[in-house]
DNA sequence: GCTGGTCCTCACGGATTCGTCACGCCCGGC
DNA sequence: GCCGGGCGTGACGAATCCGTGAGGACCAGC
């Protein structure tokens, strides 16, 4: 099931648009204006981001900057404006593709897909051992030796996520903010500590001397599979 | 440096296309026909594929085809057909993007800026070997030679970073200092000295005969690799 | 309105790291 | 041979960072 997040603020068209993809299998998530738009983006991860430019609130430049600041989610634009400076402006932001209105829905369909078809993993490391513990990124699923399963709460998955997708790499404190939070700081690093804690609580064996989600003073945490 | 190969039957067109991408940098590899194009694909490796559909003896169709059965090297489509019917049947193919002639050269540059983008890897594996330890920048690890794992604090990190990253180097003791710390100066320069130690404890085989973390008397450090 | 769950802040004890001091060594100059 | 400057090493307080527990704010469901 992909997940598409649809940004338009033509009420009429971001209809059309959402029942022409959830008819085609899509999983679809509206936003009318571009703060809502970031906001999504934060909360869900989704497959691939359809962008118009001419939001009411904030630039679409603005929610491609957002966007691209934490997630490398596919943005496909699609604006009324055809001149070549928005084209080139919006592509090395950071968009993937951009559409001009008027634009045939099939061509449209085709570059979605084709987005959608580049962002695909080709190593989908979606099951992974924590310790004792099995998690299933996929799934969305966490069941210790025994089968018990384990609950976690979205802050925990998102954290769990952002380590297990770079098993062996440093993750710094303020890229673990950034993921868990749209807002890219202003946060206290000390609020980091207690999912850590709850997720080494909850996965590890020893949560007091942990052995998979490593802490390296003054730089961030670690996945160690 | 990027290496593009274009496949142009229109020879006006593909100097020009040749010329501008070489005066930015790119290194262009040319093609004439779809079966050149794919002979070329095979025998070196490029970042880019630059596609136009309209081909003397095969179809641009064959050409995707061809390239998509052992690589994922982008194509960006470049036809003066308009139909929407080729650009699905291209995309669906394999193709990354699809530019209608004429097109505005900005924009396509952006675009062919957009699909190397998205096909660069995103961790950039930057490994360097110190002596017999294995030092991964990226993921920020140290690996000896059984495998163990080296553990670094922050300013022995960005020293040894601001060593290696200069290979061969020498690396005045003001110029490691400033960049350990925000301050540009007025820090004691026996400072440096217990954190080049504290490496060359952790990474050198013999400590007190340092090669590869070397100190240039009354100058500053190099490192050898 | 109540309840359960989640999010986030605050404060405190402990562990890690930082930066300085002191001391011994090597080497070139006198 | 003597000496002084630069360098390597060990040790030690102090500051920083981390783990943990408690508790209030907020939201959804009943």
């Amino acid at each position: 099931m992909t997940r598409v997040l649809i940004v338009e603020d033509e009420r009429a068209l971001l209809r059309a648009l959402a029942m022409n993809l959830t008819a085609r299998g899509y999983e679809v998530t509206e936003a009318e204006t571009g703060t809502r738009a970031l906001s999504a983006a934060a909360a869900v991860e989704h497959d691939l981001i359809l962008l118009d430019l001419g939001l009411p609130d904030l630039s679409g430049f603005d929610v491609i900057r957002g966007v691209r600041a934490y997630a490398q989610t596919p943005i496909v634009v699609v604006s009324a404006r055809t001149g070549s400076s928005d084209k080139v402006a919006a592509l090395d932001l950071g968009a993937d593709d951009y559409v001009t209105k008027p634009f045939n829905i099939d061509e449209l369909l085709a570059r979605l897909r084709a987005a959608v078809r580049r962002a695909a993993t080709p190593d989908i490391v979606d099951v992974v051992q924590v310790g004792t513990c099995t998690v299933d990124l996929g799934a969305k699923t966490v069941t210790t030796a025994n089968g018990a399963a384990v609950h976690l709460t979205p802050t925990e998955w998102h954290l769990l996520e952002a380590l297990v997708r770079r098993p062996g790499k440093l993750v710094t404190g303020r890229a673990l903010l950034t993921e868990l939070r749209g807002t890219p700081e202003h946060t206290d690093p000390s609020y980091l500590r207690i999912y850590v804690a709850q997720l080494r609580r909850k996965l590890e064996p020893e949560p007091s001397r942990p052995r998979h989600l490593i802490t390296e003073p003054g730089m961030g945490y670690r996945f160690h599979p």
